[in-house]
DNA sequence: AGGTGTCAAGCGTCC
DNA sequence: GGACGCTTGACACCT
């Protein structure tokens, strides 16, 4: 199992995911964005790999505008020995990626232009793990989108558009529950009839739930995960904020939410994403947590 | 230097 | 039909 968070640190003092207004674009200041991003990344991974975090998401800002018509830079040319110095960092130490679309990129929409942009973004981030050259279980996860008045069909549009997609796309997308649309069972379907792997996120579970039982749900997304290039999968991890509204991530870890959510899961192995505030902070925490399960188990 | 309104993109909900 | 939340940081303009 590994263990990790998404897009930010907060200890080292640079970001991986600055950008800049649309109406200040010019070519000189996207390629210095660029290059502080991907410098600001390569130092995170290296963080983590010294603290055994092992699972990282890599920020969609990566690249600012990069599925934007405004932005005809040839990035991919200008960075791809950078790209390539990371990859082999995140292989040579064993580090799971993911990486995560906004909620603008929606493959099912009912807009022919929406879908269009989605895929050009959606290639934006393939590109970004193909010119770190890492293999399938990289994985991009999406959302199944909108429900446009028409669940069945929308769930049907997503399986004909998913189905269109380059073989290279579709070896790096997964899909996961949603807090308000598309629950386990859902994502479930739609795996059944393209075979994309359903990313298991607990936390919108417990808000858009199935009647499957942590552990359940932990046998009915791995089972998805069936080609060898998958890897083991992945699942989305977070406890709610007490102090805020429903839907909001907790501030940091709640470590013994986080065992009691490690021993329902047994025996199922997969890598957890923490969508926690405080980022690497509660990582380091449950990777603590884990090893002590473990040095339980084995006692 | 510090404060704050606003940011490429969509959908669903509420009024 | 329009504003707002999502989830949240930080850019960029203002003073």
């Amino acid at each position: 199992m590994k263990i990790g968070y998404p897009c930010i640190n907060w200890t080292i003092g640079c970001s991986s995911g600055s950008t800049f207004r649309l109406r200040s674009y010019s070519e000189s200041r996207l390629k210095k964005t660029i290059k502080n991003n991907i410098d600001c990344l390569l130092k995170i991974l290296q963080f983590n790999a010294e603290r055994n975090i092992f699972f990282f998401r890599i920020t969609s800002d990566l690249v600012p505008f990069a599925s934007h018509p405004v932005n005809n830079f040839n990035w991919k040319g200008c960075f791809a020995s950078n790209f390539k110095e990371i990859g082999d960092f995140i292989k040579k130490n064993g580090i799971r990626i993911s990486m995560h679309p906004d909620q603008f990129t929606l493959i099912n929409s009912v807009r022919e232009d929406v879908f269009e942009r989605s895929v050009k973004e959606l290639e934006y981030h393939a590109s970004i793990l193909d010119l770190m050259q890492l293999d399938t279980d990289a994985k991009i996860q999406i959302h199944a989108g909108g429900v446009y008045d028409n669940k069945q069909h929308s769930t049907d549009r997503f399986v004909e558009r998913f189905s269109k997609l380059d073989n290279s796309l579709r070896l790096r997308l997964v899909v996961e529950n949603d807090d308000r649309l598309y629950n386990l069972n859902d994502c479930i379907e739609i795996s059944n009839k393209v075979g994309v792997p359903v990313l298991f996120d607990v936390f919108h579970h417990s808000i858009n739930a199935t009647a499957a039982s942590t552990n359940q749900a932990l046998q009915l997304s791995s089972r998805t995960w069936n080609k060898k290039s998958d890897s083991v999968p992945m699942v989305d991890y977070s406890s709610r904020n007490l102090n805020g509204p429903s839907r909001q991530h907790a501030d940091s870890i709640d470590i013994e939410d986080f065992k009691k959510f490690l021993l329902d899961t047994e025996p199922f192995n997969f890598d957890v994403m923490l969508e926690i505030k405080d980022k690497e902070k509660s990582a380091a925490k449950a990777i603590e947590a884990a090893n002590q399960d473990i040095r339980l188990n084995i006692a």
